[in-house]
This record gives C-alpha cells, structure tokens and sequence, in this order.
DNA sequence: TGCACATATGAACATTCTTTCATATATCGG
DNA sequence: CCGATATATGAAAGAATGTTCATATGTGCA
C-alpha cells in the first residue's frame, strides 16, 4: 500500500478530491460490502431462494439442498447474525424463513441482471 | 454432507419436492452467487462507487482508496473478467469505467437496504 | 534506442471462509 | 428419568481470497 504515487501532473488530483467528498463514509461502503458478501455463497443463496418460497426446517433445508445438517446449521446462524433469517421452534423443529420480504427482490435484482 | 437424514413421517416431503421444483437451476444460483461475491470486499465495492461517479485511472483509484496500485489492478481485473467495469487506454494511462449504469443501481439497492 | 511512467501479473503469504467431525442442547413420548 | 429426534456449536481441516513483492509489459519522449 506504499508503493510511490503517479507522478501524473495533477490533473485528476481535482477530480480525486471531487469523487472522494461525494463518496459514502468508508465505514458504510464496509458495511455494504458484508451485507452482499452474505449473498455470495451457493450454499446461503440456495437456502434464502428456498426460504423464498416458503419456511422450512433445517433438515428440509438439509435435503433439499444435498448440505449436511451441520453445514446448514452453521449458514443459517450467519443469516440469523446477519438479520436476513428469522425462526420460529415447533417442538423438536425449527422453521426458518425470510426475515423480510425484500431480500427476495435483491435476489431477484441479481437474477434479472444476469440474464442480461 | 452424509447424515443420516431426520426421519420426520415425511409431512415435509412433499414441500420439499414443491420447493425443489420452484427453484432455478443449482448453477443459475451458483452464478447469482458469484455475482454478489464480487460486490462482497470493500475494496471492490469502493471503486464500484467511484467509478460510478467518474472514470478513473488505476493511479487515481489508488490515492483515492489508499490501496496499493497492484492490488487496484488486481481487483479491476477481477472486475473486468465479471464484466462490471470496461477501460480505455489514452497513452500510458488507463481508464476504468463501469460496464453497465444498472451496477450502480444495485449498489444503491444494497444502500437502501443498509438504511433500514 | 534508452529511460521514465502507468499498469499488469505471477507467486508467495496471510487471512478468512466453509465444511466436517464430534459432541452438546432442547424437546417430546413413554 | 430415559431414549430418540432435531438442531446448535466448538474446533480443526481444507479451500478460497486479498494483499504484497518483484518484475514484466506497454507507451511516450528525448
């Protein structure tokens, strides 16, 4: 990170600043960047497009998915910590679904744009 | 991935296979997956909002972010081979723009979602 | 051609993630 | 209370990722 800087004759140092006051606090764009980094695991995807469609319990997660229960376990306590997950207990079995209906349409964003 | 499987009287089993088919195909979720991971480190998310605000040179992306000039060039080739940024070389500088206005957008998707 | 500047890239290193394995916790039925 | 089932979790192993360091490539200028 502390290689000599480009020597270029200043003419984008304007530009630099200008784009720098106009840029979010870095802490937000950190924040931003955990917050999609949630959605860049196959695993969590598939578990959140599932949930999408309606609650299920770790085990149906578990085949659904072809993932250990462990595995699953483990995922969803990150969607749990990441408030995109909520749960409810019914006896033995736990139900996850989607925190929040919104998270579907981001997946969806993503969706619609690879298809170009 | 090789637990034995609860064994649940198979309430569940049809909303499994309900589920199973409703969802896209396991490599279109992988892809999405892919996706989102490039907007998942806070360096790549950095110059994704930079660049939404100007074309930049790798040399300005580095004083802007405060990274190295080889781990900016690093990311923007990661980013190039996602397709999210496109470049024009006029002489020995290069300048990095996003590929495609509708990136921005779902940065600011993501924001939104920040904010509650 | 030779030098300086801007950028790119391969390899190594350090860190972070994801899964597995073993085991713990929670709930229910008998 | 005990055994069985469903889920959670800590630790370790293995894979993937991001940065650095050294160096290569490409361009302009004298």
């Amino acid at each position: 990170m502390d290689d000599f800087i480009c020597a270029e004759e200043k003419v984008h140092d304007k530009l630099v600043e200008d784009v720098d006051c106009s840029m979010p606090d870095e802490a937000v764009l950190c924040e931003l960047s955990e917050f999609f980094r949630v959605f860049g695991d196959s695993t969590r995807i598939r578990i959140l497009y599932a949930l999408s469609r309606s609650e299920m319990c770790v085990c149906d997660l578990s085949k659904l998915l072809g993932v250990s229960q462990s595995a699953i376990s483990h995922q969803l306590q990150l969607l749990r910590s990441s408030r995109l997950v909520k749960y409810r207990r019914e006896g033995k079995t736990v139900f996850y679904s989607l925190d929040d209906e919104h998270i579907f349409s981001i997946i969806n964003i993503g969706l619609e744009h690879l298809e170009e």
